[in-house]
DNA sequence: ATTTTTTTAATACAATTGTGTTAATATAAT
DNA sequence: ATTATATTAACACAATTGTATTAAAAAAAT
């Protein structure tokens, strides 16, 4: 019957709407007028994909991690486990404008997740499958004799998410110290460190 | 003449109690009213210590990077070289709950920074004078040969300032798998790495 | 006790906020 | 063309915001 669109794609449009208003100005201004604008809708139209302003965050928060989500799944798993490790944790680096972008949303949501319990949950969540990640290639670097069996795996994961997030950080705030060919060196380095048998 | 109050200490306090606001309820609900009622005074009374909301947010940024200097400075120097490096780094990341509360201020304020040029430039020094700090104890760890004298100090300073900010931001943000035992061990090993000659 | 000056309290004001409500518009099926 | 309905625009409302102003209160010097 009436004008139909797609109702899940116009969500993803605000979303992003709202991704540039906080990379600009902030989360703080991520008013429902200002994304409104921002998006060139109406805010009373937009009302009609999110009711509320804390909707609209927790979708925008969960469409980050998805679409970084979506790049690793992307990510060919049929090659030598080393390659696979190294394009796995550079997608979690701020290596490209995408990426930096997506990373500086994140942080935002991040740090407001501090005093914001909704936002946390999807947080803790998100910290939990990226270590679940890592675990995994750890895992297989292992069993492919790449690094010694002598690995602690669980709390290596832990120790990689520590260094790899560090760098994340790094890359956001201080991009002149830590550019992207500084962040693959780093990354690089530290998984060739894993190789060495009997670390 | 009139009732003598400490300018200064009074600022402190308000700046202390703009913490507790920012921890509790996050940066975004640090209003003027909120945090002249945490601090116990009037909204009008408050100011008369800081006549603009960026002037608190300034200041309140500026005594967390001071508490943390101040501490750093209170360090014995005059102890083997590892030894003060081990306690330097330790003051970098949330071990004890003062400590905690002071960085968990300044990711807010740090995060605020990205889309706030006033209270990023505070950052930006900041970083400078950690990473300075960190290039000084590894120049005196090859000076008295505690690490080798291939180490390029300034390159190790940027890789060591991630590491230990990674290290601090899980144990802010994810303490049930980075506690202080576990950020401790993380420095530790950190450090034992560079005494290896010839790495 | 009087005076001087800092400090406080109380209000005011326009702007912006999140959230509702309601009337108008646009679109696709009949 | 008519109709049904999704979508939009416009406005309303109370709450909160930063900042400003003004009168009352408090305290220390004389």
């Amino acid at each position: 019957m009436p004008k139909i669109v797609d109702h899940a794609q116009q969500k993803i449009k605000v979303a992003e709407a709202a991704w540039r208003v906080i990379r600009r100005s902030g989360i703080e201004n991520a008013s429902v007028r200002n994304v409104a604008q921002e998006a060139g809708i109406s805010p009373g139209s937009m009302r009609h994909y999110f009711s509320t302003q804390a909707e609209l965050f927790s979708f925008s928060m969960n469409l980050v991690s998805e679409r970084v989500n979506q790049r690793i799944l992307k990510l060919s798993f049929e090659r030598p486990v080393p390659e696979v490790a190294r394009d796995l944790l550079r997608e979690m680096v701020p290596l490209n404008e995408e990426s930096r972008s997506e990373m500086e949303v994140w942080l935002a949501f991040t740090s407001k997740s501090m005093s914001e319990p909704s936002l946390r949950d999807h947080a803790d969540r998100v910290y939990e499958e990226m270590r679940q990640a890592m675990a995994r290639i750890l895992q297989a670097m292992v069993e492919y004799e790449f690094a010694s069996d002598n690995l602690n795996v669980e709390e290596e994961a832990v120790r990689m998410q520590t260094y790899v997030d560090g760098i994340a950080l790094h890359g956001l705030l201080y991009p002149d110290r830590m550019p992207p060919s500084r962040m693959e060196k780093m990354l690089d380095d530290y998984l060739a460190s894993l190789c060495k048998k009997e670390n």
